[in-house]
This record gives structure tokens, sequence and C-alpha cells, in this order.
DNA sequence: CGAAATTTTGAACCGTTTCAACGGACGTGG
DNA sequence: CCACGTCCGTTGAAACGGTTCAAAATTTCG
């Protein structure tokens, strides 16, 4: 999953300079925790978080990448389309994860809002100057490249090699990994995202989880959530042992 | 495909005060092309190779990431296994791309050389203390990262939703772009090599090749080479249409 | 030249998809 | 408050693409 979530909430930094966010007109730089660090700390200030409606379109692919986003609430998906409608999401976005990182021209892929969310918005040349003054940026940026890159090799084992089973089972165990320690799983996105980003159709999620609910590893409290029954057997199938 | 090829030839820059290679026991750094622009450009110098005996480990998934390194010649390919054996290589690398760049306390992955191969390789320590020194490079690494990251996601839109035929051919079509304009392809690498990136088998790597050898898309000079014919056909064929 | 490894080819099998129908949750309007 | 339609998720049965198992053909290398 691109920039995964760090546990901090995030923060804002006002940035002398910096051109206004087209959204809130304040000049800053929505940061998580993580990123909030030594040279940078210096700048920090109070959020100024952008309300998107459910479902609202944040890049398209092959859009002039002009902008970097910042979610600050709220979750995102990241997805890349064939031709003929198939999709592939190639990752879920939370409170913290950045958006449009990537050096390119245009944007390598599409983002939707999942449900409302709350982003910040800024213009990409002003970003690049924010690099040049803090190398410290470009650092934590690297960073935060590098976990997405390491994601993304997970992935793609996960979408080259594991079966229907070892893809669901992974994926909760992804999700209960985010979400806290606690057992209880909140899944924001629909069976179909799900699907989408597991490489499966909506049928193979939907009996899996059925299949794994009547083995007694997980119980299904309501569409959106999930409860984690036996982590030890969830752990097994997502490694592949018998099913 | 971690850090895709530049076209340039790849240079190696010697470096003051960085720790001398293990290997060739020089104060370098090799980069590729692309990266020795600006203010690197002063620090160019000669390439002082390292020979490595084909299938050697150059790096396993786990172990301390201590090193960071340079390829200068060969091919290698990078990774990541499952407890069963199930394999998926997450990306082949040549001459000019980095290995290792990622910030994790440990390899993500695994990465051996196909063939002969000549490398750089540094002290992690010692490469960082070099991009305190040239925030240029961090810059540059930083669109490296990207593009791999790019590169990466395009792969699990792969693995996620082509079938067989649209992944071998679009596996062909990557090859044919990166080695140069001719419709001659080299194939370093093997079928299982082939099969493990695209996530299929052997069996459907050579059943698909033959397909489109029959269908005359392509021809097949050797086992490690191949031409495209039709190129028009083939970029259907890698883009869904029918068989 | 001969043995081992790799590639190709064939046939049966199987996990996932596809197609189809049902069920439940939710929101709207009567 | 309930009827109704829509959307989403679940369940079932059949079909299919790719895998698995097996063996022949080709290449590689000592």
């Amino acid at each position: 999953m691109p920039s995964s979530a760090a546990s901090a909430v995030p923060v804002c930094l006002p940035v002398e300079g910096l051109d206004p966010c087209g959204h809130c007109g304040a000049r800053h730089l929505s940061v998580c925790g993580a990123l909030a660090e030594e040279g940078l700390r210096r700048l920090a200030g109070l959020a100024h978080p952008v309300e998107v409606a459910a479902d609202a379109v944040l890049m398209r692919e092959g859009d002039p990448a002009d902008q970097l986003i910042n979610i600050t609430a709220g979750a995102v998906r990241v997805s890349k389309l064939l031709a003929d409608g198939r999709r592939q999401i190639v990752g879920f976005l939370f409170a913290g994860d950045f958006l449009g990182l990537a050096s390119g021209e245009t944007y390598p892929f599409s983002a939707e809002a999942i449900g409302p969310v709350s982003v910040c918005r800024f213009r990409r040349a002003a970003y690049r100057g924010l690099l040049a003054e803090l190398p410290a940026l470009e650092g934590a940026l690297l960073d935060r490249s590098s976990d997405d890159l390491r994601a993304a090799q997970n992935h793609m084992l996960l979408l080259g090699r594991k079966t229907a089973t070892e893809r669901v089972a992974s994926f909760l165990l992804d999700v209960s990994r985010r979400s806290g320690e606690g057992s209880a799983i909140e899944l924001p996105m629909s069976r179909a995202e799900i699907a989408d980003y597991l490489g499966l159709t909506i049928e193979t999620v939907s009996r899996t989880l059925t299949r794994m609910k009547t083995a007694g590893v997980i119980s299904l409290p309501g569409l959106r959530s999930a409860r984690v029954e036996r982590p030890d057997r969830l752990a097994a199938l997502a490694s592949g042992e018998a099913p």
C-alpha cells in the first residue's frame, strides 16, 4: 500500500513562501508525525483539512501531475484500469499518507475517496521549491517511497503466487495490524474493492470470508467490519496451511 | 522492475571520504549517466567493476541491509519466496540499476546474478554520509525510487488482472523497449524466471510463446532470444485483443 | 559423445471465474 | 410505519484458463 499510515495523528506545517492551498487558502504542509522531525518541527502548526465527498476523484491516471495530496482523514483507493474496465487497486491510503510523490509528468494511477475524506493539496511546483529548502524533507519522502516500494513488492508476491485463501488472510492480517491491537477490524472498503485489491472476484472474496467465518477463524459482525477470533489460525492460512 | 535501466553507460564517481569498497578497495560511487548530472559530475571518474559468478547471491531476504549495490554489467533477478518455495520475481536489474536503496533494517528481497555480473558495493553507512553531503544525490535517488514504484504498480496490474497472453506480450514489449529500437530481443533469463516474474508456470510461458510464434507475431531464433515480427499485433495482444 | 538440465508438448485436473438467482440492508415516498 | 426499489453481498452450478503431472525433444556442458 502506498505511503503506509503512521501511527501519529497528522499535523499541518505552515510554510512561508508556499503557494496558498487551493482549498483552504492556508500556506501549509500537512505531514504525519513521522515526518514532523528535526528541522521540520519549527514549521509545525495547525491542520486545515479540506473535506471531499465520497467517491470523489482525487486524481485521474494520465492527468498532468501538478498536485501533491496529503490525506488527513478517511480512506482512499489508488487504482489502475485496463482498457476494458478491469481494475487493479494498487493500494489503500489513510490519514497521514501522501499521494503524488512520484516524479513523473502525469499521474500513473487514479485515486478516489472511499467515503468522506479530508485532504490537503499542494501545487507540485511549490512542493519542489520546499524540497530545495528542506533537504531533510526529501530524505523523509525517500523513506516513505521506500516503504511504498516494499509494500508493493509484498503485494506482487501476493498477486503472483498466493491462493485466494492466502490473499484474504494476508489482507485481514495487514488491516488488523494497521488498525491497532484489538482483534476488531474496520473495513472501510467494499467487497468489490477488496477483490480488485487482491486480484480476485467479489464472489471469491465473499466465499473465502464465509468459509473463514464457518471455520471459526473470524467473525463478521457487520458488512464493513470483521473480528479475528483465532489469530494463530489466520496467520496459518496466510502462510499456506491446509484450508 | 526496481531501478529501471538508464540508456547511458554506467560511470564511477570517486568520492573522497567514502569508505573503501570492500571488493576493489577504491573510494567511488558508481552511477549511471542519469545520475551523473550537475554537482555530481565533478566527481566523475573511472569504473572499478567487481565480477560476480553466475547465480551468485548478491543479497538475501532478511539479512541486515548494510550494503548498497550498483550493477555495472549483466542482469540480476530480485525475488521473494514463500515458505513452501513458491517464488515471485519482483524485478530484473541491469547495468546502471541500484539495489538496496530502500531504508529498512533488513533486505526485503533476495537478489541473484543471472549469468556473470559486475557490481559496485558500498557500505550503507558511507552511502548515508554521502547523501548528507550531496543533497542532489538524494533527489536523484528519490526519482529512481519513484520509477521503481511506478513499475511495481504496473506489474501489480499485470499480476492481478491480466491473462497469460497479455502478461507474456506485455513482458516482451517491456524488454524490447528496454533493449533498443531493433525488433531483436535479448532474454538473459530462463523460462522459469520469466514464469516467476509473470506469476505463471514454465509450461504456460512456453505454450504462450509457441502460440505467438505460430501466429507469426514473434519468432524465436534461440532459447534466450526473440524477435518481434508484428509489433502492432503484439501490442494488441498485450492490451487484451482476442488471442 | 553422453548425461544433465532446460524447454516443449500432451492430457487430465482443479481453483477461480462466470453466470444466475436469492437475500438483506438502506433510503425514499406513499 | 410500511411498501418498494436499489444496491450490495451471499450462495449455487457450470465453464474455463491455467496448473499439474507426465514424457518427449532440444540444448548445454563436462
